[in-house]
DNA sequence: TCTGGGGTCCTTTGACCC
DNA sequence: TCTGGGGTCAAAGGACCC
């Protein structure tokens, strides 16, 4: 008989809970029990976190600002401070580090550990979680199973504070008549797609002909698609990976029309852009722009040099010519530049990239999926 | 209701070369 | 000389994630 936990508990993904709020309430515990709301301040600010009280009257990430102070006026909004955040995210994992040696960091509130070899990895995960809240005061979920889709939607499952361990073959039968999008990978335009072929619920499209999925999206993500659902998942918790751009970006409080606004603004962002590379001593060859119009289209121009380089004046040049170069017919709401095919392998960054722990976790499988 | 910022990766298209 | 296939690279767009 094989052991239950030695084949199917392999993977623990651990999501702190509404993680800035939470950290907010470190420093303002008198506010814990009422609606709180960590957003920008602009007037085209999104909410970043919700606390579950604020989350009672529907306000959810990613919402704008304004219509998060129309569903509850009565909520407290603070400014992101993503340097506490990190800070608090860092003390976190290095907590994680000291129960499980291999942790795939994903942002600054997740990760997944790696749980082979633990000898009992409900009760590891126990006590890491005490850990973790008696030293921070955070409260985690956790979801535990055969390989990181599963963890990853079972820690997702009874949040906040949940503690969910699945097999894969549980993880089809509790979700079978979810749908689609709860998987990771299945955004609103795939599952949109989906629903045209009737597909709704995530056992249908676990049972669709994998033909008619190969039509519709082509031979990988079709595939892929269809494993996703059955909780078929193949990556390992790993090994980080180098980041392969760096950019800056800025919504304007108002559409601009202005060109020599517009330059201006992607000039400055080019001399803080390049400042970061350069303290890093990273340095890419392709050089691009990022013009979102009032209609929210959304349009980049590139431009690639012989040498990599983080040289400000250069950077600034190219991105200046992208822009004339377009020329925007329409007000713009939003400009960016951007850095890309960051070197790989000069020694200096290397140094300096291990020194800062600045790796971005990997993104592990083919296609666009994540976990 | 009116959509941030910082990323990753996939697909398609076209240029270029052999 | 013309044509086509195939590989590689760059550019652009788009989907998705935290």
């Amino acid at each position: 008989m094989v052991s239950l936990e030695g084949t199917e508990l392999r993977v623990a993904h651990l999501d702190a809970d509404a993680f800035y709020v939470s950290v907010e309430l470190l420093r303002h515990p008198e506010l814990r029990g009422r609606p709180v709301v960590v957003a920008g301040s602009g007037p085209r600010a999104v909410v970043t976190t919700a606390s579950y009280e604020a989350r009672r009257y529907g306000v959810g990430s990613a919402m704008p600002a304004s219509r998060a102070r129309r569903l509850c006026p009565q909520a407290v909004f603070l400014p992101p401070d993503f340097t506490t955040y990190r800070e608090v995210s860092r003390r976190m994992m290095e907590l994680v580090r000291g129960h499980v040696e291999r942790v795939e960091v994903v942002g600054l509130d997740e990760a997944y550990l790696d749980l082979e070899g633990l000898y009992s990895p409900r009760a590891a995960m126990r006590r890491l979680l005490a850990e973790i809240h008696k030293h921070t005061q955070l409260t985690c979920s956790v979801g535990i199973g055969p390989n990181k889709l599963v963890a990853k939607v079972a820690s997702d499952a009874e949040k906040p504070a949940g503690f969910v361990v699945l097999t894969r073959q549980e993880a089809c039968a509790r979700f079978a008549s979810a749908p689609p999008g709860l998987v990771p990978g299945i955004g609103p335009k795939t599952a949109a797609r989906l629903a045209e072929l009737g597909l709704s619920t995530l056992a249908a499209l676990a049972s669709a002909p994998e033909q008619l999925l190969i039509e519709r999206f082509g031979p990988n993500l079709g595939r892929e698609l269809r494993r996703r659902a059955r909780f078929e998942h193949d990556g390992e918790v790993g090994a980080a990976r180098k980041a392969v751009s760096e950019s800056r970006e800025r919504t304007f409080d108002h559409d601009v029309s202005d060109p020599a606004q517009m330059r201006e603004a992607l000039a400055r962002m080019a001399q803080e852009l390049c400042t970061g590379l350069a303290a890093h001593g990273r340095r890419g060859r392709t050089i691009a722009i990022k013009v979102r119009l009032d209609d929210f289209t959304t349009v980049t121009r590139a431009h690639t040099v012989s040498e990599p380089t983080c040289d400000a004046k250069l950077v600034r040049d190219v991105a200046l010519r992208l822009l004339e170069a377009y020329s925007p017919s329409r007000p713009v709401r939003l400009l960016g530049v951007r850095v890309a095919g960051l070197a790989a392998g000069d020694a200096e960054g290397e140094r300096k990239r291990a020194q800062d722990g600045c790796d971005v976790g990997e993104a592990s499988s083919q296609l666009i999926l994540p976990v």
